[in-house]
DNA sequence: GTGAGTGCAAACGATTTGCACGGTG
DNA sequence: CACCGTGCAAATCGTTTGCACTCAC
């Protein structure tokens, strides 16, 4: 159980930092995250949860997804109606959507630490530029 | 009435070009895209299109801007969960979204004519990149 | 004439909401 | 002990679908 408290604590302190109180359900699911790595809906996250116990909500799925985006610890991209997907990490990396398949692949940016994309608003504060790649996937390439 | 039948024959042939049969809805469709420019949700549209005329169904309006999408008459942007934008023109240029009021602004590609963001995924053919920037728009920096 | 497109209504799935309870700070 | 966050269930909203009918080709 050591890990797991190692976990709790380092998550809890993020929790805090950013102003959000640690409870069970914000642990369990950036840990969940964590562990799976790579980009989920929140669907499917629901769905591994309620595999391992009854414990959490599908609202509260969403509530705790929610805040971890605002909180700036995830982040959440949107690949068309009603299928954003989570994952942990910083915004300065991009997806792949696959047309014919759906599925995404995270993109690096070929420029680091930094947004590789710049645009300027007058009066406007820019903070954030998701990038969503569209094409065949190469599994779906050799399909036809 | 001359001017109805200049669009209906400019757009009836961009739709036969297309592949597409030319019907009412897809030319009352891509001519109240045309007059009101920039960008608007499907909802938005059934909903000037109820008041003028109890023509069109909801998923008619789905169907046509689908249809128009695939055949590159127009484009659609998802800028979060169930808010899809439609608007009539080319693929290489982006949006800003305010985190706020949700309101949209075109942003023109720096880059002229190609995109402005190129990736290499080994197999997969990238044909269409989408950003995405987000922030604060003038109008709710200005209210904080 | 034949099939693509339409109208209509109902289904669907993702996400949100309201309210009472429990746990965190 | 005050309030934020949770559980639960129902509501909401954008979007899709099935089927019979009609119109463009």
């Amino acid at each position: 159980m050591t890990a797991e408290f190692e976990a709790e604590s380092r998550w809890g302190d993020r929790l805090r930092t950013a102003g959000l109180r640690v409870t069970r359900p914000r642990l369990t699911i950036l840990e969940l995250l964590e562990s799976l790595g790579g980009h989920h809906t929140a669907e499917s996250l629901n769905a591994r949860l309620e595999e391992s116990g009854p414990s959490l909500t599908r609202g509260t799925v969403y509530n705790v997804l929610d805040d971890l985006v605002t909180a700036g610890l995830a982040m959440r991209a949107d690949r068309g109606p009603g299928t954003a997907i989570y994952e942990l990490g910083d915004v300065w990396h991009h997806h792949f959507v696959c047309r014919e398949c759906g599925s995404v692949a995270d993109v690096d940016c070929s420029v680091e630490s930094e947004p590789c994309v710049h645009i300027e608003v007058p009066g406007a504060v820019v903070d954030e530029a998701q990038i969503i790649f569209r094409g065949l996937c190469a599994d779906c390439v050799a399909r036809q």
